[in-house]
DNA sequence: CGGGGTTTTGAGACCGGTCAAACGCCGTGG
DNA sequence: CCACGGCGTTTGACCGGTCTCAAAACCCCG
């Protein structure tokens, strides 16, 4: 069951390699060189794990780009997220111990396995760990509710504006170009994602594109104005604002804890 | 420090009560008489956690309504959830070490704290504590995703009546009727939850009144007929069906686990 | 060179948002 | 006790953003 990390090429990984791909600057006092984790290959449209399939391993990418989708009673798909390199991938199985989405590979990805078990053990003996564990489901929870946000309150073209940037942001994360990237995800995924159907998809991108903001070939993209990406905005809300920016400097006034 | 559960009237619980709030069935190995969680009340109106406060305590709702909002940068609030009995509070706090939305009571509430440190600490002693955690978190993730695939699929009318019919089960679920309730919440929040306006919740609530399915009076409402509600859809996605039925049968050909 | 999937673009319909007015509920204070 | 005012709710008329349906162009790959 030891292996040598390099057998077959980059087949394994320890702990502090785990750490390192979540951005968490784990405390690694662990000598984490002999506890390792295995790495699978998945082939572009292969399923990392299905809906309703048992639960008992968790997922980070190490290569390549995915999406997970929830499917409804008639067998229509609805994208969730895009995960990349760094994302973990099967949290939502914990709780029904059977993985209420399905992960499936864009590309040919490269994952890691963090078999739950092995996990929860490991976190018992290593509280850093299990702090890890914790802040990623966090950081699970508030992208969710940053796209909760957004599917509620913003316009399709602001929709697609922001996907575009955070997409940027994510390349530039990895090293690669957040001026010009290749999408993916088909203009019906995206669509599916955002809420949106796929020609209103497409013909926000080409909306962007005749004013300037990007460049768009088929799925690649140019990004040309990221301020104006940044900042557009529609206007759904228009009347709540004046109460609501009133309601704001109430706020700070007292944060009502009770006595603690 | 250590204090006799009933001093002012049930102000401390043990890990039992809590588990039990939870509906998590969590094996008490735990002779959990002396570890004991503080109560705190809170009235209609003020907030648990606001956006930015530090991090260092997750709640859970032993009684009363309270929403949970995001605010954009032009103030506007986005309502995130309504927790009741036995909802947890506070998790998006973990991994920034700061809360990300705000929790404020809609009506007389109260609360159970739970010092996150004494958790951890606690979790790290007791296995089934910290498996209880992971559970509760993943749990959240489970109905976000829900919520991201309602806002993004789903056609006003339809999420009305979904909004009906999970509130009557959460009644239900408290002992209360789910035939007959009372709406703790105004059009606004229940707009803004949905991803519609308030006068688009109006609406739909008259319009299901004039068909019979419910019947309203100001926020009370009863439910007239569950099945209609529960089965209500608008045809939002009807083109894209027969292509995705057609993959659905695909679906089931290969897992694609690669070799374990 | 052909064929399936993806993308673009157009024309029209409709859902849901916007703006506006009136009503009801309720606590406050004259 | 009633008048008042604030807030939430209802309802109407209108408008516009997105979806729907359709057709054509495009790309990739065999």
């Amino acid at each position: 069951m030891e292996a040598g990390r390099q057998r077959q090429g980059r087949l394994w990984s320890n702990l502090k390699e785990v750490c390192d791909l979540l951005h968490i600057p784990a405390a690694c006092s662990v000598n984490s060189e002999e506890l390792l984790f295995q790495h699978v290959q998945f082939k572009t449209g292969q399923r990392i794990h299905t809906i309703g399939q048992i639960f008992d391993t968790l997922y980070i990418v190490n290569s390549g780009f995915l999406k997970t989708v929830l499917i409804d009673e008639f067998g229509n798909e609805q994208v969730l997220s895009f995960p990349m390199k760094g994302d973990m991938l099967g949290v939502d199985g914990i709780h029904t111990r059977h993985y209420s989405s399905e992960a499936v590979a864009l590309s040919d990805c490269d994952v890691i396995l963090l078999p739950f078990k092995k996990l929860t053990a490991l976190g018992r003996v290593h509280p850093e760990l299990e702090h890890l564990m914790y802040g990623v489901m966090s950081r699970e929870l508030v992208r969710e509710q940053a796209m909760i946000g957004m599917l509620g309150a913003l316009s399709a073209e602001a929709r697609v504006a922001r996907f575009l940037m955070s997409l940027a942001e994510r390349f530039a994360q990895m090293g690669y170009s957040s001026k010009l990237f290749n999408l993916r995800m088909t203009r019906h995924e995206i669509g599916s994602y955002l809420g949106l159907t796929l020609e209103t998809v497409s013909r926000t991108l080409s909306a962007f594109n005749e004013i300037g903001l990007i460049s768009v070939d088929q799925r690649t993209i140019g990004i040309k104005d990221p301020e104006a990406l940044k900042n557009l905005r529609r206007l759904p809300p228009s009347r709540t604002r004046a109460k609501q920016q009133a309601a704001a400097k109430v706020r700070n006034s007292e944060t009502a804890l009770a006595t603690l």
